[in-house]
DNA sequence: ACGAAACATGCATATATTGTAATATATGAG
DNA sequence: CTCATATATTACAATATATGCATGTTTCGT
């Protein structure tokens, strides 16, 4: 019974999620859930300054979740895999069940869930 | 169309990602998918120190992820949803798309799979 | 009351992440 | 070639998280 490879899996497991865990990385996700994006399109969406959405995108990048392709002298980004929107949509659910702390957090949460 | 309060909300859903962000609480909630356990049971299947359980779980407990029951002089744990799961399947299938670097780890996720 | 077992917490130090600002690279227009 | 625009990288202080180990707390048996 070897065990030991495991660890390893789980550090991989755990950077995957660590991913995730930025409050800038989530939004872009949810964005390019619905539409690839160009780094210019993120920007204007998110309001935040240019240089932290590259480097939120590097992250990304850097675990495999999104890709982004050269378009002439932009690039337009995409996530790899679609799973990423269930996975989204998951985690929702279970914020939705117990996670939630303060009723305005709840009554957003119904809102996201109904406008997919 | 006011957009304020999201920010708050995507924050909220990061501190839940990095809750699952590290590897000793990754394996702690597959064990507790199969089943509740006790400090002591964790301890066993995990291989470390005690304090180590207990610190985690108090991560795990912190974002309400799991909850702990006392029994007697030991504590059982459980998932507080059973979505859990789900979430950790759904994981596993992109890890096993795209995310993977190593043969090693392929192989790991492939045996993963078959056994749930 | 005493001691042992099962958990939980605290703390010091090491390490990693973030925010911010400056700077670099690449592409296409003219 | 030069310039403007789009994107990427770097540097670094501030903050957050992890790790290892010692010490509390609660419960129960005797």
């Amino acid at each position: 019974m070897t065990d030991v490879p495991t660890e390893e899996l789980q550090a991989f497991k755990a950077a995957f999620f660590r991913a995730l865990a930025h409050p800038v990385r989530i939004r872009i996700l949810e964005l390019l859930i619905r539409k690839d994006l160009s780094v210019q399109e993120l920007q204007d969406a998110l309001g935040v300054d240019q240089p932290v959405v590259s480097q939120q995108l590097a992250v990304l990048r850097g675990t495999n979740i999104v890709a982004g392709k050269k378009e002439g002298v932009s690039v337009r980004y995409a996530l790899r895999d679609p799973l990423i929107a269930q996975l989204l949509d998951v985690a929702r659910q279970i914020f939705n069940n117990h996670l939630v702390g303060t009723q305005d957090l709840l009554r957003q949460l119904q809102r996201e869930g109904r406008r997919r």
